[in-house]
DNA sequence: TGACAAGTTGTACAAATGTACGATATAGTT
DNA sequence: AACTATATCGTACATTTGTACAACTTGTCA
């Protein structure tokens, strides 16, 4: 147990944390690259967005050039696990089937996907 | 076409909007009493919310006695929509299947979860 | 070695959020 | 009619959030 109570991640940082993630490693410019074209923010933004990540304890930076590289010291596991959860509390009072149903009603996934994930847990869990 | 751009919900507005789905109709008291016993929350703080609600135009109120009875003026369905679909977006880059996929993982959904889900969406969308 | 481009740092600030108190109004009971 | 329990209303207030500018710093290339 290294992991003590991380404080709460807000919206915009959890956009941004998911990025570094998916970067392993990554300058702020880099963040800003990875970002979706309809996003729009600024530089200074993700730059503030990083630092209270920081702040926060989920990632760290090392210097590099001028540069700072940011990468995470959370398990993206672990707190996954939690935004899950408190989404899931919020909306659905816990209940994540309401969730995948829904998910399945609007088409967000295939009868295929879902064959491909039944395998997926008898295979693991049995 | 009766809805137009709804402001964003806070977690805890959404919280409350869910009781109130879930009452369909519900006083301010009721609603307090709905809560899990371990939200420690004040009245008055409830009541802040639900003026919030109202405000924003998600829920509205009649009369009743000296009390307000409040009730959703918003489908479930809609609000549901655009909250998975934010967080989708913000913790899986919008893909649902790794969030599927990690509900199985962590057993919050089950095998035979699935297998009715499947028929469910075989049956409903063939 | 000096200028420039690209970084970081300090700081700001309005709005939203979570939480709640105190004052006032009122339905219902005695 | 007075009292009381229960509501609402107005207001507050510390934090967090989203967003970003201006100033200062520093590799790097000519």
């Amino acid at each position: 147990m290294t992991q003590h109570k991380l404080q709460a991640l807000s919206p915009a940082e959890t956009e941004i944390l998911r990025l570094i993630w998916q970067l392993d490693k990554a300058t702020v410019q880099q963040v800003c690259d990875k970002l979706p074209s309809d996003r729009k923010i600024t530089y200074a933004t993700v730059q503030t967005l990083l630092r209270r990540l920081e702040k926060k304890g989920y990632i760290k930076h090392e210097t590099q050039g001028k540069a700072h590289v940011f990468f995470a010291v959370v398990k993206s596991e672990d707190v996954i696990k939690r935004s899950v959860s408190d989404f899931l509390d919020r909306m659905f009072g816990g209940d994540p089937v309401p969730l995948v149903q829904y998910l399945a009603e609007h088409g967000k996934i295939k009868s295929d996907d879902i064959t491909r994930l039944k395998e997926l847990i008898d295979e693991n869990d049995s």
